[in-house]
DNA sequence: TTGAAAGCGCTAACAA
DNA sequence: TTGTTAGCGCTTTCAA
């Protein structure tokens, strides 16, 4: 029933090396010979079997995409980036969800492998060296994690976190928690790491309080630990833990930003919504999704694969692999869920919350753009 | 360099067709050559390639799952429990967003046809006839849109607005606004059918306001005419919708539910979260793809495909597709965006707020579980 | 510019 | 129980 390369042979009279020709190396075909073949494919509804192109190019125009959860409201939006662009590039994308389980991203990687060209692991939760090891399986890029020799696609949220804590500080805050994230991600260690430089450098407390669940529970469970921490201030390790935070406060009867600032991480959607609207590092997931996508497909254009036509020759020069780390910024946005600290107003060193550094009132609903700088290559 | 089905023949020294035997019908396979194949294969890292597989069996293992708008929080729930399902019968997903456009739908399907087993067309824009005529090329299942002759997945969103305006009525509410989705939508018109019944049956009067994208955005639009209108009681397309509502209606300085009561459709994890918590009518969003997906999956195992040893018998014997449909329960989530209207108390005609009918006082995070009925086969 | 032929990795008749 | 053979739909040498 349906229809292949020989139905159309067979209706405009020529051999389907000529067929296939007209549809991969269209110069190579006499135009008017071309027209016609193209006219009886159409009639037919004609359109290559990409598995068996794939079969001799070794390119199967797929790709994949591995969630650590779909449900996470901070992926979707990077799934929509990243299936958009691979669309406008002619390939299709595989979407597969670990639950968060770095067992489940090995198998994946494996079991999609001879299906696609390429893998992005998004927020993974295995070690590097795994990841090192599949690398050498499938082309791979890396979403929210920094491996040498491997394309990543970084959130500067180390920028985010010093910008966060220096809010805080301006507003007189002395005493910061940070939530922190899941065990094996690097935004969280990220996050760790220059909110400790940072909270120093103003001279504040950071207590650091995890790991965490990166969900609305993660944040809810902490509430408690958070009001006897005796903390004026909180940076959550994304928007999800930080709502979750201000539930479990509001239960607990503490004033956000009355007597607790909380900042979050990522700028979801959800963030301008919930009461007060909370104050976030927004990431520019969008933008991560495509240009992941670009780095993958770049990657592809370079490295030739196992098609009858290729591989020996290009490995013996010593594949040059495109190994660009993008590092995309983060801007602060300010909403309703930070506010004075015990210290307000009072002097003290460090930047000041009028200070320079990529703050921004929140303003309802522009657009915001993200430049990609490339840090490495 | 990927290993294929010869490098473990001649590692295990037996013929290709062997190997194949061991992995697609072990037990046309000496036990002790089994052992010894799948020895070599473990230590080789072979895994079948599926596409070369699929050329003959006619099977790809793979399916399709094309989404209005991933972004939409409706829709991760249900790609989540698709993906999962679909993995755990061992098929892989595509995953491809439309961005609402009828037009992408009708392209995607094509374009993934050859590649897939069936297609999970969710909540479809596209017309009746052209869906219907899509179904000849690929097996369909379509969810949230009901078609004779075919698979469909339905929420029983009826039922769910039959409930909220007797909660509505039962409060005192009689003038009420329905917030309509957008053009196209079966959910939509099935609201307002439903609703307009109801709301005569209970003495008030339904007002419909739409179409209206089905976003936040849609909602807060709305706000001005809502309040023009002079209702006290509104019913959203979805929680999107009913969200932007409520930030509409605050701008406006109206208080919900002291002068307005709203109510949406999804319970979407984000419903929790508003304030005041919203009033919603509960879709089973993960019962719906699992199921869409055993429904694919079940025709595909009842309907023979193109593989060379298939095809003209069963096609011969007149393929008895499986046509079920399936009815998802709904339930209506009671929260704090809902309160007494002008005529609270009064004696009138109609069912309760206490009456019968699946209400639920919202119950802080516990499972829920939704029935399947099969309305038609 | 076109056709002939080989073959990508695999499965499924058929024979032994 | 295993090997032989043909061929799924397609691309790509090679010759004409």
């Amino acid at each position: 029933m349906p229809v292949t390369i020989r139905d159309v042979a067979r209706a405009s009279g020529v051999h389907i090396s000529t067929v296939s020709r007209t549809f991969s190396a269209p110069h190579l075909v006499n135009p008017e010979t071309r027209v016609r073949v193209l006219a009886c494919a159409e009639d037919l509804g004609y359109r290559p079997n990409r598995a068996a192109r794939a079969l001799i190019t070794g390119r199967t125009h797929n790709i994949g995409l591995i969630i650590a959860d779909i449900a996470n409201p901070f992926f979707p939006p990077l799934i929509k980036a990243a299936e958009s662009q691979a669309r406008h590039r002619d390939y299709h994308v595989f979407v597969a969800d670990t639950n968060e389980d770095a067992a489940a991203e090995e198998e994946l990687v494996h079991a999609l492998a001879k299906q696609v060209d390429g893998v992005l692991l998004c927020s993974p939760r295995m070690s590097n060296s795994l990841i090192e090891q599949l690398s050498r399986e499938v082309p791979l890029v890396v979403v929210n994690r920094q491996l040498a020799g491997l394309p990543c696609v970084l959130m500067d949220v180390g920028q985010g976190a010093r910008s966060a804590i220096e809010h805080l500080a301006g507003l007189g805050h002395r005493e910061i928690a940070l939530l922190g994230g899941p065990r094996g991600s690097w935004t969280s260690r990220e996050l760790r790491r220059a909110a400790g430089v940072a909270a120093r450098a103003a001279g504040a407390d950071l207590t650091v309080l995890g790991p965490n669940p990166p969900t609305e529970h993660g944040g809810l469970a902490q509430a408690e630990q958070v009001r006897r921490a005796g903390v004026t201030a909180v940076l959550a390790y994304n928007d999800l833990m930080a709502i979750g935070l201000l539930e479990g406060l509001d239960a607990l009867g503490v004033a956000v930003p009355g007597e607790v600032s909380v900042v979050g991480v990522d700028d979801i959607s959800l963030s301008r919504l919930t009461r007060p609207k909370l104050t976030t590092v927004a990431t520019p997931t969008a933008a991560a999704g495509r240009t992941a996508v670009d780095m993958l497909l770049q990657q592809d254009t370079d490295l030739p694969r196992t098609g009858r036509a290729s591989g020996a020759a290009a490995v013996a020069v010593g594949v040059r692999r495109t190994t660009a780390q993008v590092m995309l910024q983060t801007e602060l946005v300010i909403r309703d869920s930070t506010g004075p600290g015990p210290y307000a107003g009072r002097e003290r060193s460090g930047a000041t919350a009028a200070g320079p550094g990529p703050h921004r009132r929140a303003d309802p609903g522009g657009p915001r753009v993200a430049a990609g700088d490339v840090v490495a290559s």
